[in-house]
DNA sequence: CGCCAGGTTGATTTCGCTCAAGCAATGTGG
DNA sequence: CCACATTGCTTGAGCGAAATCAACCTGGCG
């Protein structure tokens, strides 16, 4: 369940060295030297995971971090009676752990393969030798999680004052972003990566509701879904959606 | 609005000099050499606020960050509409506004003096030229930040996992650390620092059902309420509260 | 004295949850 | 290849929690 050998891809194969890594400029490693980039590569271990596959869990100890190298990892947290909710999606090119790494507590959430992906490892050693040797990566972090409180702040501050048909809005705009195709005539298709559940509990709602929030939302012409599949025929009336509430 | 001389205490009439200050140790400043601190102390700017007294406005720009000397800071987020929330309460020995100029951005909330208070400003280029300088500070923000990052994740998902009962418990119990003076019998008297609306917008609810769930606390002997004074006559009793959500 | 903000209470409505059933797609074993 | 379980999603009925609307009370203050 944590290490199977046979799925590991050696480090020598080729492309995970960080120099070549497409996603160096996007990572907080960009401001690492030369030397301290090869100080990396030799020390990280690059895995990788099938779909659905755990990549630490919830409660675990954080032993390092994880940099996302391709695909998506979800990030879900359990409460006591089972059910999961799914924080956040994370994509290529960002770090994963880190909270509880520079926190220096135990994981708080686990991460989960949402395809499968590869992921190398750093561990807390490392990382450690690193933040002390370049204080420009601390810099990284920093301005990285600040970033993140902002956004978890304005989460719980939606969560308490939006109905959960703006949230399930504002979530489709998310969405968009990374998956929406936009056509010419003001419509919008995009293949979400995500089962009802999944996005019933990223909003915060059972997956009951959610289907009936979906059912409103084509009754009145604001988007269609057929499998992960989304239509968005006017996007400006998916926009006003918000809009609306937040003046109302 | 942003500075009144008039209020302003002059530096060298003694105490805030960081060196003598009282939350020096429970502050980040704590890494700093003496001659940072130095440089800290002749650069930053005391001030006292009145009650009630806006210390930064959301959608302000970010000029630098407070320090709270003395009393309390609540850092409150107003929606379009002009309800507020408060986010939360920002005690002696922390900082203010670490987030915003972190992350580059402007202020999302606002902070106002609770009571009357005194706090130190910083202002960005002074603060830069102290992180460059020192990378342990950078380390220290990184832990708070990643600290509370972890607390607005909790409290998202509180919010949509926990009844609004449950949440008023842990809310009580947040506030028992600080206010609560507890008895030999098991009891708990607590003089709340804030107003009604302030408790129900710190749980997401409107006065009303503040109101309606503080008579239920009654009804059913959970806590006595009395103006802003706080009754608790057997303390497991609320934290059965709180477990019984957990498990249910 | 009257005003006003903050707080309480009641009546009503709305929203989202629970429980329960049904359905389609997928998988499994014979 | 078919009967059968399983899983994810949808739908309906009923319920309960919290919001809304509205009235009223209280204490502080001009």
């Amino acid at each position: 369940m944590t290490q199977a050998p046979l799925d590991t891809e050696p480090d020598d194969s080729g492309p995970p060295t960080c120099f070549s890594c497409p996603n160096r400029e996007r990572t907080e490693w960009c401001v690492l030297t030369e030397a301290e980039t090869k100080f990396l590569v030799g020390r990280k271990k690059s895995r990788r995971y099938l779909p659905g596959e755990t990549i630490y869990r919830q409660g675990d100890p954080c032993n390092g971090i994880y940099c996302v190298e391709s695909d998506m990892v979800g990030i879900r947290r359990n409460d006591p009676d089972g059910n999961s909710i799914l924080l956040g999606i994370a994509y290529e090119g960002t770090i994963l752990g880190y909270r509880s790494y520079l926190a220096d507590e135990e994981h708080r959430c686990s991460a989960e393969a949402l395809k499968a992906c590869t992921l190398c490892f750093i561990d807390a050693a490392t990382l450690r030798q690193l933040l002390q040797g370049n204080p420009d990566l601390g810099l990284q972090f920093l301005k990285r999680t600040a970033r993140a409180l902002g956004q978890a702040e304005d989460k719980f501050f939606q969560s308490v004052t939006l109905t959960i048909r703006t949230r399930f809005a504002h979530l489709l705009l998310v969405m968009k972003d990374r998956y929406g195709q936009e056509h010419d005539d003001g419509g919008l298709v995009m293949e979400l990566p995500l089962s009802r559940q999944d996005l019933a509990s990223m909003i915060g709602v059972r997956p009951e509701s959610m289907s009936r929030l979906i059912r409103r939302f084509e009754d009145e012409g604001i988007a269609f879904f057929s499998g992960r599949r989304v239509h968005v025929p006017r996007l400006h009336i998916l926009m006003d959606e918000i809009q609306s509430a937040d003046l109302a």
